[in-house]
DNA sequence: AAGCAAGACAACCGCCCCGGC
DNA sequence: AGCCGGGGCGGTTGTCTTGCT
């Protein structure tokens, strides 16, 4: 009998995050179930999928959206209905989940209240953007900035050099809203303890990083996957 | 200051789709 | 054609924060 590893639920911690984006940044995403046991993690992949996508991958935006996003949200709920990530596609930088989150929490109540107002006044609501105009300046990154020569880390790199999200001439984020601040703030992962982390791969708790290496060289190479320089992931081509 | 309610959001669960075999 | 595994999606829940009494 295959004994199940046990598998951690619930909030993620800063080593978790840094394992993970360490992991990636320097494998790529090439399997989501195998990748936790690699990268060390005693999570399940959908866990690390999610993490990924929602929280940790580069070019997200959060907190504060702005009117426009509202009234795009708001349109294309009304077309598409609770279709999340097609509604995503449409607003670069914005996750699903953020989007169905917001949704849920204020745009529904707020268009719910509207029709009843349209059904009797045309009186309108007062959007919460108003009172959170700033949005790009108040939103909120993931704060990394790794050289952009390594592999997979120009994306971090175009965030660090976006003087939105980073005072000039940092290296490391400081978020700007003061909300998402102290709620992230465990989260932050500074420039030099990456850096510190990929320069020490022994730092993977009771594991042989130098067969991990291996090994996920050697899936990439039996499912024939290719680095994407582009991209800065593994891609399986399409063989016709 | 303490307790409670509501809001916000991170994360999980279950289902579905798709591609490979 | 059917099965299986991986990944994606939407709904829901759990937990933390905030605001009010």
């Amino acid at each position: 009998m295959v004994r199940q590893p046990y598998l951690k639920k619930g909030s993620w911690n800063r080593d978790e995050d840094q394992k993970l984006i360490a992991y990636i940044t320097r494998y790529g995403i090439w399997n989501w179930n195998e990748m936790p046991r690699f990268a060390g993690l005693q999570r399940s992949g959908k866990s690390c999928r999610l993490r990924w996508v929602n929280y940790l991958r580069p070019n997200i935006r959060r907190g504060n959206f702005s009117r426009e996003e509202e009234e795009t949200i708001i349109h294309l709920q009304k077309t598409l209905g609770n279709r999340w990530s097609a509604i995503a596609a449409r607003l670069p930088q914005r996750t699903d989940n953020d989007i169905k989150n917001y949704w849920n929490s204020r745009l529904k109540k707020r268009v719910i209240v509207e029709s009843n107002n349209s059904a009797s006044s045309p009186t309108e609501t007062k959007s919460s953007v108003e009172e959170n105009s700033s949005d790009a300046d108040s939103s909120m990154m993931l704060g990394i900035f790794l050289d952009s020569d390594t592999p997979g880390m120009h994306d971090f790199a175009e965030i660090a050099a976006d003087t939105t999200f980073f005072p000039s001439g940092s290296n490391l984020s400081v978020p700007v809203d003061d909300h998402y601040s102290m709620a992230m703030d465990n989260y932050l992962v500074s420039y030099w303890e990456i850096l510190s982390f990929l320069e020490q791969p022994q730092m993977i708790e009771g594991l042989d990083c130098e067969a991990i290496s291996q090994n996920s060289q050697q899936w990439h190479s039996h499912h024939q996957q290719y680095y994407d320089p582009l991209h800065d992931f593994w891609v399986s081509p399409l063989i016709l």
